[in-house]
DNA sequence: CCCTGTGAAGCAGTTCACAGCG
DNA sequence: CGCTGTGAACTGCTTCACAGGG
């Protein structure tokens, strides 16, 4: 209903979930689902779903759920998925590697064209049958390839600096894996994804010794 | 001031956050830091650290700030983070291998000591000094070694029955990298990391035209 | 009659603003 | 006088509950 610009940020960080759960559902030959089920496969209740579409401006239909292909397409579209993003991997330590070898990106629509490290051993040697490229030719790098996302995987200490560069040369947002406070403008966003504090915080809530609720309600995650 | 389990979960998340602050400054030699300082650091607002803050009974000094020393130890306290906490990793792909290398583990009281796949290409491999063991065995890897974290790197297909056989096996808390919604009892905090997922999210934010605003406040994370 | 869409209530997290202590 | 600690206001998210369409 509201315009796809007004999306809460928790729906938006739903949203793929409930595209992958909709992915499922089609494979599976079912055509519609109703926000029950879909709540199911994504973990949450189904009132959340229901009020998460809304602002999708779907349409399901009353008494039978939802068009699974038209509300694929729908999420597809608020989430610019159209088109594919192609994605930068700027620091080629054990994390970088694992990243441009993994295929999940790809599948995904968004393609790693470019791996780039600052270290002499690193650059032009061939990772996933890319050649990785200099720090320094980033700017070139990101617009001759038309790249939008940057990954940021290197040592905290570097990690502004590249962001930085990454602005610079124009990247349209950036998610980054290390444990800096990055500071960049208004208009790129940044998710940022840190293992060690995921880690720290699991350790508040494992002390927790389990009283007697062993009922219905599965915590899901 | 509230005992330590009332802690609000935005804030327990922001806890490691204020930790890493906390060592670096220490690490230049300051011994007081305050709410503002802290929260520059944090790239959070200072109301916001001393209401935090103001959870962990911990006590500042008013007109002076908080004694970085303490307050960190306090942070430790509650995260758990006294006593290291040994880690299984499920899934030796190109992620799991990834994390098996990566030292940010063991530096932050987070040591692997075991590594697990469920393929006999990896069984009897040694990554990083670690001899794969297999799936079958998890729950006698567990108990011997006494591990208490589970990272599960597999693919999405066979995280359910991992974290079924985590859960079995006795860890305490699960970090999981399959972008799947894992049924699992309340007293397992799960948390969830999924790469597709945040380039997706990222999608939905990079669209924004910036209209005018290239001021003052900077966006950070 | 089933399931969506949504106002309204309820709850959690954030920000404000200031009293009070060192 | 500076900076913490915290009630109180506010904002945003979740959940409820039901009206209404197919």
């Amino acid at each position: 209903m509201a315009d796809v610009r007004d999306i809460p940020d928790a729906t938006v960080s739903r949203l793929p979930v409930y595209r992958r759960s909709l992915v499922q559902i089609i494979s599976t030959g079912e055509s519609t689902i109703s926000s029950a089920d879909l709540a199911d496969l994504a973990g949450v209740n189904a009132a959340k779903v229901r009020k998460d579409l809304s602002y999708l401006g779907t349409y399901g239909v009353r008494g039978v759920g939802y068009d699974a292909e038209l509300l694929l397409a729908q999420i597809d579209g608020v989430l610019g998925l159209g088109t594919e993003a192609p994605v930068v991997i700027v620091g080629m330590g054990n994390l970088g590697q694992a990243l441009a070898h993994y295929g999940g990106f790809q599948s995904k629509g968004f393609p790693i064209v470019a791996l780039v490290d600052s270290s002499m051993d690193k650059v032009g040697q061939v990772i996933d049958g890319i050649v990785v490229s200099h720090l320094d030719d980033l700017e070139h790098t990101v617009r001759e390839r038309e790249i939008s996302v940057g990954i940021i995987a290197t040592p905290g200490g570097a990690a502004q600096e590249v962001s930085n560069a990454l602005v610079a040369a124009g990247v349209r947002s950036i998610l980054t894996f290390a444990p800096t406070i990055l500071q960049v403008p208004d208009s790129v966003p940044v998710r940022k994804v840190d293992l060690a504090t995921e880690l720290q915080i699991l350790g508040y809530y494992r002390h927790r010794e389990v009283t007697e609720t062993t009922d219905s309600t599965d915590r899901t995650a």
